[in-house]
DNA sequence: CCCGTTTTGTTCTCCCGTTCACAAACTCCT
DNA sequence: AGGAGTTTGTGAACGGGAGAACAAAACGGG
């Protein structure tokens, strides 16, 4: 025994941490289904990826299954929540609240998923009116003032790509440390805060890419 | 010379061609702040990555800088544009148009860098009178006619997950060959058809992860 | 015309992630 | 109780990408 208590895994891999959402979400589907244990390869096909990785990627939390048997769903679940985290709710806060703040507003996913937004802030006095999925848009200048109260964390940035950094700089300076970030813009924060960037024009073009691929390979090039 | 032409540099890598929009981006904002030439320094500081794998990623598309002098931003610009191939128009439909089919719709990202939204299609048919971002709402059962029409390869799912894998089915039965898919399903298509999957709330729950670590690290754990 | 300076394109090395393959361990059946 | 059959967990090989470092090439000045 290499004295590994699953509190202390310490390094699970960034490719491991990626998928660890995925399996979570997969092991609802089953648990939703009935299922009460299930096989590497079961939950591999569910997830849709290899059940070899699978396997590594579970061996870093800990040693949930049993050999000879599979895993358990419910508690894999629960295993798998607390490692990322979402056993409690995270306040969460968006800015932005145009076509796209709007969605993620109203998305579900993230409320079923551990998330709970706290408060939605704009810049544009004119929205201040709305009420947009049973919360008020507030303005810019209360981030500071939300933040503290429902400590919060993690912040969603969905404003047009120039107002992206100084919606940043704002929230590193209220104190969060999370940022998810759909403007299409490349935000500079200090060290010790995380930034993700979701761009729905990039995997589009991503697609393009391998589309024209396709029709080249195909014998449908008509450029010289 | 090793007789590669910029034409037929085959296999480009999966990491490089998805930061080729990135590039794309930087270089269009370098555009339009009127910057005619760039070195990979500072197209790499635009772009929020290493001047080194910048300089790999453009090798792969052939040699289109000038030793000591840079790059220049317009021709550099067009040519990823051709490699990725948004220099044309590449239309798309759009299959559920609820809260997050409709920032879509809206997203001006989109005509930007190249597509075209030809149609919205929703199984709901009182969804079928709304007009979103200048385009009916039309109902799932055209799918066919307006792929074949408009010559539609790619198309985004927005619907709920219990229904993406049927929309997905009927897509690739239309003649669609590239599936962008926000529902968080694992979809199954057959070789040949690529998917790509955007998880808003996977990407939180990264975070989330994250986040949780490093209160942990600063002392603050109270879980035995 | 030649040399120093700048910047690209490429080679080399290291590291992370994926996959294979197998031993350990558990269940079930006889 | 013992052995056959499963399935997990992991050690090891393998492949690809990231970053450092350097050689090749272009420009400019004297």
């Amino acid at each position: 025994m290499t004295a590994r208590t699953p509190d202390s895994a310490r390094d699970i891999p960034e490719a491991t941490v990626a998928r660890l959402p995925v399996y979570l979400r997969a092991l609802i589907g089953l648990a939703e289904d009935g299922t009460t244990t299930c096989s590497s390869e079961e939950l591999a096909a569910s997830a849709g990826v290899n059940s070899a990785k699978l396997r590594k990627d579970l061996s870093y939390l800990g040693s949930y299954g049993t050999r000879g048997v599979g895993y358990d769903v419910e508690y894999l679940r629960y295993q798998i929540a607390r490692e990322i985290g979402v056993t409690h709710d995270w306040p969460v806060v968006i800015v932005g609240i145009g076509n796209l703040g709007h969605a993620l507003a109203n998305y579900s996913g993230f409320r079923s998923r551990g998330f709970r937004v706290v408060a939605l802030l704009d810049a544009d006095p004119s929205r201040h009116d709305e009420v947009v999925a049973g919360l008020d848009v507030r303005s810019f200048e209360e981030l500071e003032s939300i933040v503290t109260e429902h400590d919060v964390s993690i912040g969603v940035i969905a404003t047009p790509a120039v107002a992206a950094q100084a919606v940043a700089d704002r929230m590193v300076a209220a104190g969060i440390t999370s940022i998810l970030n759909f403007a299409p813009s490349v935000l500079a924060v200090p060290e010790g805060v995380d930034v993700r960037k979701v761009d729905l024009s990039i995997e589009l073009q991503i697609l393009a890419y391998h589309e024209q691929r396709k029709s080249v390979g195909t014998g449908a090039e008509g450029v010289s």
